[in-house]
DNA sequence: CGGGTCATTGACGTATGTCAAAGGCCGTGG
DNA sequence: CCACGGCCTTTGACATACGTCAATGACCCG
């Protein structure tokens, strides 16, 4: 699909509205920032690591990864981020970053100057909470990545990965829980996980094996949902993805 | 010390201004919140997984975990919250929570409703932005945890929490990089870093050997700073603490 | 003095990592 | 259209860091 800044941004503002409650008014803003789309082939750094921004990315098509540093040249990804996605906006309020950005696949991203983002938090209080909100929901879901990685063991872990992504590629009606594309490769799904390659490539047999899920080339199908989430052991509220029905989410 | 809810409240806007520039009107602001002052033993959940809050918790004296669940009854220690922490500031944005929150050792803490931080947000852009701002050190610090915990092999581990609890100790005058008291067992440090209580004994026992730490009792004496930060291939600057000089740090 | 929590230590088990090789898939260029 | 090279996946044999279990000792408080 052929996107322009607009239909971009589009993807954000249902984002943010599965969670925040805006109106018309306050959409139109968010469509009317300014910002230029990039395309990027997989592996390049979008943000390198250290370095100071004066940008969010906005993820449109494409698979994307923050990741962090260990010294001896291990990587771990510390967040998967798929269109619709601010990655980064949270270095709006701290620009220095700690961690690297790295498509995985074939990605198009929007860049937005901070300078509008912060002008458009600082006039509208709804906007600006809505911002704040969506950065919370990102932390919420690293604590769930610390509970997997410090907790659960590989077989939990791979599948609670697969869950996750299986319910936020739904939420953009990219594919659903019964299946979705997966463009990443075994090793990078590894560096999200905390395990290797070679035992995610095990751990994916085993899922086969149980009749939960079947993964082939790029594309993950579901077999046995209820199966896979008993696995993962994987309660889906840390995504905060419960419908809006028009009653303001910071009063529920 | 006895403290009153303001005095506990100047710890908040002392850990805010260590990031965000806010002038006098916009601290008084803050130091006229209302809260309670609430004394706890230890492991007291203060906050209850799944529960839906109307206030947010201001660590006062203490020291305080935020967990995560996994089913068959392990736990991860997804945070750690010292005095002047807000540790669930973000609760303010998304009132249902996806953990608990338990004290490890004897605490007091200022319960603070959410209705004031919000109101207090939406009639301030700059204090908006310094509540966002400290949510997302927040989870600067999450995904370091996920970087440990996924990455690193149980010795840097220990090391790495060791490392960034004398900082932040230090930030707020509780200690410094030489020596800090830690209130925690081996078995919680064990929660937080994805070990077991055993291991994280063993793993003293080396820092010890290595002559980097001395720990007894609930005291750590860093005998050897650069050794273990070498150990823990540390890098601060996700702590996002060098001091404002009066500048803008959305800006700068 | 006694009971509880915490720290320490040893023997042993195991999940996961490491190393290495081979096979599938796909795009590119001859 | 085939051959080649590159990346990814798959598999096996083996190594090891960390977990588990269990016992003992230290410390603290009632």
């Amino acid at each position: 699909m052929r996107h322009t800044a607009q239909s971009a941004l589009r993807l954000f503002t249902n984002r943010l509205r599965e969670r925040s409650a805006l109106d018309e008014t306050q959409v139109a803003a968010i469509l009317a920032l300014p910002g230029r789309l990039h395309d990027y082939e997989p592996r390049i750094d979008v943000v390198r690591l250290g370095e100071k921004t004066d940008h969010a990315c906005l993820i449109v098509d494409g698979l994307v990864g923050r990741f962090g540093q260990v010294i001896d040249g291990r990587r771990q990804i510390t967040a998967l981020h798929i269109p619709g996605d601010m990655c980064d906006l949270h270095s709006v309020v701290i620009p220095r970053v700690s961690w690297a950005l790295q498509t995985l696949s074939p990605s198009t991203i929007l860049r937005i100057p901070h300078r509008a983002l912060r002008a458009l938090a600082r006039q509208s209080p709804d906007i600006s909470e809505a911002f704040w909100r969506d950065c919370s929901v990102d932390a919420s879901v690293l604590s769930q990545w610390v509970v997997n990685v410090g907790r659960r063991d590989a077989l939990q872990r791979v599948a609670h990965m697969l869950c996750e992504l299986a319910v936020r590629m739904e939420s953009v009606h990219l594919g659903s829980r019964a299946g979705f594309r997966l463009e990443a490769t075994q090793a990078q799904i590894a560096d999200a996980t905390g395990l290797t390659a070679v035992h995610v490539n095990r751990i994916y047999a085993t899922l086969r094996g149980e009749g939960a899920v079947e993964i082939k080339a790029r594309e993950v199908r579901v077999l046995d949902w209820d199966r896979l989430v008993e696995i993962a052991d994987f309660d889906e509220s840390y995504l905060h993805l419960e419908r809006l029905r028009g009653r303001d989410p910071g009063a529920e």
